[in-house]
DNA sequence: TGACTAATGCAACCGAGTTGCATTAGTATT
DNA sequence: AATACTAATGCAACTCGGTTGCATTAGTCA
């Protein structure tokens, strides 16, 4: 008798979590949001439900270079601008640009399944200002 | 009396190592390679000297999303194609595509001096070819 | 109501990278 | 060559993100 994979309320809660905050979020940043409506879950929990959800296409992974990586429920693809200062985050849509390159290395170097990653990083404007003035 | 910064022999091992290694190498891959030469260098005194050369600008930062740092002796931009099970890297060069894409993001958005991080991924022959057979 | 087992919590661990501090060794001056 | 100065190193101890093994808790099905 298989057994169905469980409702659970970490489950649910995480899940909601990653619609509603649109954008990517740290392990930490989850939890925080959990206790912070009265749910203390277990950072392993999250972990591993995170990777569940990346598994399952659910989610997806982010890194931004600072060693700690976010999770995003994405649903279409798409890049984003991160402030080097404030690490405030924006969308970025650009129409696949990058489809034709990837064709390309596959072609020419005979990998398959090929993919990219493509984030970029600038000053914000508050930032820029703040900087100026120091 | 201004001391000017000392020519060591770590320093000078370190360097010849990205010069020669061409391609982005860790911390770990560099110590080991200094053993097989007979020079033992503590992890921090690497870690240390990397990040002088970068920021002196002589050499870059690379990192896959494996959580580990990789550094480069970088002497045109460029990006790379990681193979997802080997981590075999093969350098790719393209015109600057994403220049434009760049400026768009400054001048809509307020953003300065917008960078951009672009890695493909994928699988390459040999792992390919290993992975139909089992 | 009870049995089964997926999901959780916890402690202990791992590995990359950093920090404070005493020691070593380039470099400049005599 | 001897000395003084201090940049660079080594080391131990630590931080932090993330993982693992295992006992406990709690959904789900009969």
């Amino acid at each position: 008798m298989m057994q169905a994979h469980r409702e659970t309320l970490a489950k649910k809660a995480i899940q909601e979590q990653l619609t509603q905050y649109h954008g990517p979020v740290t392990e930490v940043e989850i939890r925080q949001a959990l206790v912070r409506q009265g749910l203390r879950v277990h950072k392993t929990t999250i972990y591993r439900q995170l990777a569940a959800l990346v598994s399952a296409g659910w989610a997806t992974v982010t890194n931004f270079a600072d060693g700690v990586t976010r999770y995003e429920r994405q649903l279409q693809h798409h890049h984003h601008v991160v402030c080097r200062s404030c690490k405030r985050v924006e969308e970025v849509h650009m129409s696949n640009h990058l489809a034709k390159e990837e064709a390309k290395i596959a072609r020419a170097r005979g990998f398959t399944k090929v993919t990219h990653v493509l984030e970029f990083f600038g000053t914000c404007h508050t930032c820029a200002r703040r900087q100026e003035s120091h």
